[in-house]
DNA sequence: GAGCTGCTAAACAGAC
DNA sequence: TGTCTGTTTAGCAGCT
């Protein structure tokens, strides 16, 4: 996979305050940088961003830790204040969140330090962040792991002050991300479509550990920030976008810190103990989230668990390409539809094999989608899917399913994926020999 | 230099 | 009708 960095080194003349976030992450960790690995090293990222951030906001700091004070900024900031700092996430002066827990740096106006000035123009910076990894953060984010792409335009605003003044071609980019990439998946929003137009967007369980590499490969520093709970709990009216935090801090602490990198911290959003909750703060959310069984991507860490277990293992057998798109499933993996969604169904592929009639296009066996002004059909797909995915959510059921179609299967003289596992394991075992 | 990946822009059509 | 949404294509640039 190539850049992950994302928000790809300028090509362009782009807004102002952009040329000193040029480096990006990539000019923090990589080795010939100028800042020492200790930095981006697993020792102690986030104090040492801290350190430096406080320190070289009053001089000649250079490009890195212009981006240091960006990640502080706008990451720390915004994840740890979590529901708290909602209101204050919205601007971009809104106070840091002390990363020690000491809320009183929200009693101090930003305005009243230099610091706050490198904040202000920092935080209208392009964020070093894909647009994949932007929409996947904000899906996780919320607490039913699917929004509309309104709310992942509003979480990318909210978060990334930037994209309020940007031009408005980003949100082209986030819908075009959304649809070309993998790593994401159109959910039926409800039945009728009560709340607006648009789908549901979820980030595809096969893909997610992709997307966490991608994450972990940004060596995102202020991850740490999500092992510091803050000193008093968000409110409960805390929005969907940011409300997840509060798991994350009760998970956090535990871990080691050279553990916890934005991968680990994303996952936490999903492995929380009791993460899956109903969206209280989203009531036009026509998904009744306190029930994963109808909810697509499922909150419940368990039940994720399973659920992406294979792809997970799929994933860490692949390539380490850690691609978005592509890093995806080996050709031996069955992929007719970039959306559909086969975590956890592994061997109950009965649409694999009449999918891939498809061609597919050059980019990693992603197949080439159905002809043009094809989005109504493939906005019915989810329906089935969905349906499949819901079964699968029960493993005890899946697997019964999985042996039944097998064997219906089998019997029917086709070979199901999970037969071509096994045969392949047995092919590697015999290869050994 | 090729291939891959990501970003951007544009066009188009359907849904609301 | 206008806006939003989703899809697709194309071009460009950076990285390996």
């Amino acid at each position: 996979m190539g850049p992950i960095i994302g928000m790809s080194p300028d090509k362009k003349a782009e807004t102002p305050g952009m040329q000193g976030e040029r480096v990006g992450l990539r000019g923090l960790c990589g080795g010939a940088g100028t800042l020492p690995e200790a930095v981006c090293g697993a020792a102690s990222p986030l104090a040492t961003s801290l350190d430096r951030g406080s320190v070289g906001s009053g001089g000649s700091e250079d490009e890195e830790l212009t981006n240091l004070n960006w990640l502080h900024e706008n990451l720390l900031q915004n994840f740890t204040l979590g529901g708290a700092g909602e209101a204050g996430a919205q601007h971009s002066a809104s106070p840091l969140f002390d990363i020690e827990g000491n809320t009183g740096a929200l009693q101090n106006p930003p305005s009243s330090s230099s610091a706050s000035l490198s904040q202000r123009d920092s935080l209208k910076s392009k964020p070093p962040f894909s647009f994949s990894l932007l929409i996947y953060m904000a899906i996780e984010q919320s607490p039913s792991k699917s929004l509309p792409v309104k709310d992942i335009y509003g979480w990318i605003v909210q978060h990334f002050p930037y994209f309020s003044s940007a031009p408005t071609g980003w949100k082209n980019s986030v819908r075009h991300n959304l649809s070309l990439n993998k790593c994401f998946r159109k959910v039926e929003r409800s039945l009728g479509k009560l709340n607006g137009k648009g789908s549901l967007w979820c980030v595809d369980p096969e893909y997610r550990p992709n997307l966490i590499q991608a994450l972990k490969k940004q060596h995102f520093p202020a991850a740490h920030a999500f092992c510091t709970p803050p000193a008093s709990p968000p409110p409960a009216s805390s929005p969907p976008a940011t409300s997840p935090h509060r798991h994350l801090f009760l998970q956090g602490c535990s871990l080691k810190e050279s553990d916890i990198d934005a991968a680990t911290a994303m996952m936490l959003l999903n492995t929380a103990p009791g993460h899956h909750h109903a969206n209280p703060c989203d009531p036009e959310s026509p998904l009744d989230l306190s029930r994963p069984d109808l909810v697509l991507v499922s909150s419940d860490p368990n039940q994720d668990h399973n659920y992406s277990s294979m792809a997970l293992q799929r994933c860490s057998s692949r390539s380490s390409s850690s691609s978005l798109d592509d890093g995806g499933p080996s050709p031996g993996h069955a992929h007719h539809r970039p959306r559909t969604c086969r975590a956890g169904s592994e061997g109950f592929h009965s649409d694999e094999d009449d999918s891939d009639l498809g061609d597919r296009d050059e980019r990693g066996g992603r197949p080439r989608p159905a002809p043009r002004r094809s989005s109504s059909s493939s906005v019915k797909h989810p329906a089935g899917k969905r349906a499949r995915r819901e079964l699968t959510a029960n493993p005890e059921l899946d697997e019964e399913l999985k042996e039944a179609a097998g064997s219906l299967l089998h019997l029917a003289g086709i070979r199901t994926s999970m037969d071509v596992n096994k045969r392949s394991a047995k092919s590697k075992k015999l290869n050994r020999k």
